[in-house]
DNA sequence: ACGATTTGTTGACATACATCAATGGAAACC
DNA sequence: GGTTTCCATTGATGTATGTCAACAAATCGT
């Protein structure tokens, strides 16, 4: 592992606070993934064996059953993934594909858990990290049960902005996939657009120029369903 | 606190392991509540002051937004309420009302702070319930994007009836609050109740008897996304 | 620069679910 | 015991979203 990947580690929430003698045992073993986009590198069902950490680059969680297949999130660098499950050694509900090239470590989950086991300061990062995805699924949930589709996608357009710190940026997905994320069929995004241009949303391709204003109007932010947790 | 109210504390997976004297550090301001059906023990929005555990009785988390309302879980003894928002000392994402008559306890916020601050072990127990949580909440959002109302219904008879230990049992809310639960109007849960007739549910009023294997031919149920987690 | 492949858009139609209204039946209250 | 209220069911209809198909537009490979 180089010193550059090690010293972007250090910074993760995850090791907020503990001391370098248990970042040195939990990172012993860790090893360095460079992923192409649409790799699979994690299938639902099976035992973690590690702990991911996401250095660069993007990653869907998704999810099959039945036939179909859903999005449950996009994660960005820094993010932790399958935390709950390599704590409590449990299949992972989930499966994780790389949307772009992207540039991962992995931590031997029974290193993670016997740092778990005896160190306060990780077990606390550690709760916290988990508490934030918590929440954050936990706001997810509610934005589907009490939003339609159009009022989704305008509410993830102004988050997007936000993070983008502007109102003109560019999406980082293709519509298909940004349509599976928000739980809705990939024609039937393109409407949700369309009817998005009344209220302050011009698009070109991934480009997207938003009207903050009259976009927050029509789609009603509420702190209690959107934007990440600290 | 009657000190059976403090034993059957004692026995909660957040204090697994911990020491008599966290305990007891935890637990000294703990205030007992008696609560009746239908009392709204928590607001959405506010800062938690407790965390509270279900010591008995029913409760719903629900959550609401521009008119509408939506059920997010229903919890039973023994669980502990709004860990994570405790922890990250956020708002509080959901309400909470009873369903039943409830006894909860009530610990003060600052208390459980503290001594996650300071106790690893109460820190372990604290994630470990957290990742349980957070692997329910995540579970539930794949049951309501891969399924249908009746498919959810089907598969929440299944659990119940796992729960239970029989084919025959009686549910504890009434069809309107359930289908809440499920994300369906209360006429829908009618119809699905219903359609599930031709495959191995019987009802009367509350009372359930189901053909297990036919009903769970239909209903498909699978354990990354069914079942609460241990 | 060209054709080939992928990605997005639009229309027509199907399905799932919500809503409104009417009714029936069960539980609660004098 | 009868009335009242609440809860569940059913029918009719509306709306949101999915699916299928055709096409248009962008991107990729050579």
């Amino acid at each position: 592992m180089r010193s550059s990947d090690a010293d972007l580690i250090r910074g993760f929430a995850l090791f907020r606070g503990i001391s370098d003698a248990i970042f040195d045992e939990v990172t012993a073993d860790a090893a360095i993934l460079d992923l192409p986009p649409d790799h699979v590198l994690l299938t639902e069902g099976e035992r973690p064996e590690h702990l991911f950490l996401l250095l660069s680059g993007l990653i869907e969680s998704f999810s099959q059953y039945n036939g179909k297949t859903t999005t449950l999130s996009f994660l960005r660098p820094p993010a932790a993934l399958i935390v709950a499950a390599v704590w409590m050694d449990q299949p992972q509900l989930h499966s994780a594909r790389t949307l772009a090239r992207s540039r991962l470590a992995t931590l031997p989950a029974r290193a993670v858990r016997a740092a778990l086991a005896t160190d306060r300061a990780f077990c606390e990062a550690a709760g916290r990290e988990l508490s934030i995805r918590y929440r954050d699924i936990f706001k997810e949930l509610k934005n589907q049960r009490l939003r339609n589709a159009t009022d989704r996608l305008a509410n993830w357009l102004l988050t997007e902005s936000q993070v983008a710190g502007s109102d003109e940026f560019r999406i980082a997905v293709g519509k298909a996939t940004l349509a599976a994320r928000l739980g809705i069929s990939g024609e039937h995004i393109s409407r949700a657009f369309a009817q998005l241009r009344e209220h302050g949303v011009e698009t070109d391709g991934k480009e997207m120029r938003i009207n903050t204003a009259k976009l927050t109007a029509f789609a009603k932010p509420d702190p209690m369903i959107d934007g990440a947790e600290a």
